[in-house]
RNA sequence: GUGGGUAUAGCUCAGUUGGUUAGAGCGCCAGAUUGUGGCUCUGGAGGCCGACGGUUCGAAUCCGUCUACCCACCCCA
């Protein structure tokens, strides 16, 4: 007969055991860091009505969505739905719902997959992880937590063990205020997106693209690029922008923004060199409005951002009559996952086994006394795993060394009669024969050793 | 959506100007070693050479079509 050939889909990640413990053990950090400052964890369908995912209309999204028209769900005739593009606009479908029932100003983090109809590339999949933290507010936010979600992700990637990263912050505000006086407000958009290409192909041909493409005089492509290549610490770069105060009121405003992010990040503890003010970052969706984020690796530009977001005034006026400020950043886990393997950058310290310690019984006959030894190591929190299965010594014990689960406890009948075990360090090729309480002690002198090993990125 | 590339064993890849039985390394299985893994040695299994069509005495190799994947652009995490 003939089979079919199995296969996963161009665009999505799917891993082996060992990789996999490791993205768990990412997403636990990402967890316990987005807990320690508050946020309350969400989820939310997949799957949601076309019309309240693409309510903001237009542009990349609706290309990008994927979408089913007359999906049959039974019962529900004719309903169109498409996946979720991203976890924010859920998030502000969520709080347009339950408006009266939250309590603001609402933070919340979700960690869930999300789907593009894109091609997919060297680190960017049509099925991925976003794991976002947003801070809603009633009404105002205040300008504070545009600085505290950055330094969320400064101490996220810290606690990962990462070092060379840098969060680069822009603010929409200070660009929008920016082209208004150049007259550059109507191509803004397509200005923006060309600008941040300064980086991969340089001013030059920036500047060509901008007289070109976007319609911009030889004259104003000459005053963007010298305002874009506004460069030097956060404070040189602001200094920098008073001199262009005055002219505009969105722009005073953002600068005094920016300003104040900058102040804030230091004093929630994130070293100059993670943080950089970069007039260039002015991507992200639409819907941003003032603070703009994006994080890259150092050491890895060509992936792109791993984390970004921003400050959006206003996402839940598509669905309510009430004026929801928020801010948010999501990292990109699966991109952020794809370049720590590919590079190696992984530790191989951290312990990517199922089980401490694999309970073997020689023959059949220790089969219950193997049973009851591995009830009693389980009930001691030691993570267990029984090998029932009736094969040679050798493939029982290569069972545990593939899986690279430390410890082996060998059964036979004199360890019965006696009531003690064959405890055996894999790693170590030591072997110790003591009672069950003797070897609890053990492992629990390894399970204390391995938690050490916090970084998960060496 | 646009441009380029690739398709041979489970994986990574060789395969000469077209030539008869398609190879290597890794992995897998077995044995050396029936209560002791990793290292070593020995042996073994495993292929519609992506699919379909064409050229030829003869095609993994040349040509065409299709499909899939990869890279880049667009855009983005």
């Amino acid at each position: 007969m003939a089979k079919i050939k199995p296969r996963t889909l161009s665009g999505f990640m799917e891993l082996l055991p060992a990789p996999q413990q490791q993205m768990e053990r990412i997403m636990e950090t990402l967890r316990e860091t987005y807990s320690l400052y508050g946020f309350t964890p969400l989820d939310t369908p997949i799957i949601e009505d076309a019309q309240v995912l693409l309510a903001k209309g237009g542009g990349e999204t609706e290309k990008q969505i994927y979408s089913v028209s007359n999906f049959n769900l039974k019962g529900d005739k004719d309903s169109n739905l498409a996946m979720r593009f991203d976890l924010t606009v859920p998030l502000a479908k969520y709080v347009a719902m339950n408006y009266g029932q939250l309590t603001y100003p609402f933070r919340r983090y979700q960690i869930g997959k999300v789907y593009r109809g894109e091609r997919a590339q060297r680190g960017r999949y049509r099925e991925f992880y976003q794991a976002d933290i947003d801070i809603i507010g009633d009404g105002k936010l205040d300008i504070a937590n545009e600085a505290e979600i950055p330094s969320i992700i400064y101490q996220t990637f810290s606690k990962l063990g990462l070092k060379r990263f840098q969060i680069r912050v822009n603010n929409r505000k200070i660009l929008n205020g920016f082209y208004e006086m150049m007259g550059l407000s109507e191509q803004s958009q397509s200005v923006m997106r060309t600008v941040d290409k300064l980086d991969k192909i340089g001013p030059a041909a920036v500047r060509k693209l901008l007289v070109e493409e976007c319609a911009v005089s030889e004259q104003a492509a000459d005053e963007v690029l010298t305002f874009i290549s506004i460069q030097g610490t956060n404070a040189e770069v602001l200094t920098a922008l008073e001199a262009y105060q005055g002219k505009s009121q969105t722009f005073d405003r953002g600068l005094e923004e920016l300003t104040s992010v900058t102040k804030y990040l230091s004093v929630f503890g994130v070293p100059e060199e993670n943080f950089a003010v970069d007039l260039t970052i002015a991507r992200g969706l639409d819907y941003y409005t003032g603070t703009v984020y994006e994080t890259t690796l150092l050491d890895h530009p060509e992936i792109g951002s791993v984390c970004s977001g921003g400050r959006y005034d206003n996402l839940a006026g598509y669905y309510i009559d009430k004026p929801l400020p928020g801010v948010g950043i999501s990292i990109g886990l699966t991109r952020l996952f794809y370049v720590l393997e590919d590079q190696k950058m992984l530790n191989p310290q951290m312990p990517t086994a199922p089980a401490e310690v694999l309970v073997v019984p020689m023959s059949a006959d220790q089969q219950a006394y193997a049973i009851s030894v591995a009830t009693q190591l389980r009930a001691q929190g030691i993570r267990t795993q029984l090998y029932t299965e009736q094969k040679k010594f050798k493939a029982k014990i290569q069972y545990a060394s593939k899986l690279g689960i430390p410890y082996a406890m060998f059964l036979g009948e004199s360890e019965e009669q006696e009531n003690v075990v064959a405890l055996k360090d894999l790693t170590k090729g030591q072997q110790v024969t003591v009672p069950l309480q003797e070897a609890v002690e053990t492992i629990w002198e390894y399970i204390a050793q391995a938690e050490e090993i916090k970084a998960i990125v060496e």
